[in-house]
DNA sequence: ATCTCTGAGTCTTGAAATTGAACTTAGAGC
DNA sequence: GCTCTAAGTTCAATTTCAAGACTCAGAGAT
């Protein structure tokens, strides 16, 4: 987890993971979203395109010329369950209100959760869990 | 996830948690884990204090002076389904290997992980997951 | 009482990162 | 050509950070 610090480890970051999460793509929209210094938007890209995080991908708006969108990769796409655990979080916690958001089944439309499962598929209250470690 | 970034999104932060969660309490040796500067580390562990992710908690070695440690209140136990899933990315994606850190019920003393549960509770494996924003 | 030791910080100062705003660039269409 | 736009880049001013020396409070020894 040191290297996900490192990464992951820096205000702006984690608020433009949110956006590529929420379907943001561009660089203009994300900058009006996160009112981030241009420069300082421009660097993170950078870092999560070279992290493998994010993957620049040509699109082209009629009358415009070719441009580069940033979308997750499948990388990114993973950290998804960490994502919405901290949404979760950050419900009960901070907002205390649901977030504008949710991860659905693409097969079924449910609305998925997170939770903690035991080796039978057993959902385990969190007030349940200790952490351990291994030696 | 906004105020989530705020308090999270620092380099030292993240591995701050991750001590705390490892059962590490004490300023020094969070200091020695970590190597960060001293003074860092007081403004961090104020800052998480201050958000009520952690809690100052007097303790006394036989033949010292009564110190705090810092251990992790209900409101930071309750990033562990964060944590477990950001350790999992983390063994997927980029140390390819087992953390040294298991979550397990302490009734059962299985060992726990997270999934994306569907509502009537199937697991769903990410694949099938998509984010959608709600208006 | 005074001395010393230890864990837990604080202080200081040079180095590095960040901000905000202006500027640049590559192509599309007129 | 000229102009327009999204996507950056550049730069001076400011803010934050790092490293390590220093301080502090109480406990036990002398």
């Amino acid at each position: 987890m040191a290297l996900a610090a490192d990464v992951l480890g820096d205000r702006w970051t984690l608020l433009i993971l949110r956006e590529a999460f929420y379907g943001v793509t561009r660089f203009d929209d994300m900058q009006a979203d996160l009112c981030a210094p241009r420069s300082a938007l421009a660097d993170r890209l950078r870092r999560l395109v070279d992290a493998g995080l994010l993957k620049k991908t040509p699109y082209r708006e009629p009358g415009s010329r070719a441009r580069d969108a940033y979308l997750l990769s499948e990388r990114g796409r993973d950290l998804a369950p960490t994502f919405l655990a901290l949404t979760a979080w950050g419900e009960k916690h901070i907002t205390r209100q649901p977030a504008p958001v949710d991860i659905r089944d693409s097969e079924t439309g449910a609305r998925l959760r997170v939770e903690l499962l035991d080796d039978q598929g057993f959902v385990v209250p969190l007030r349940r869990a200790r952490l351990r470690l291994r030696r």
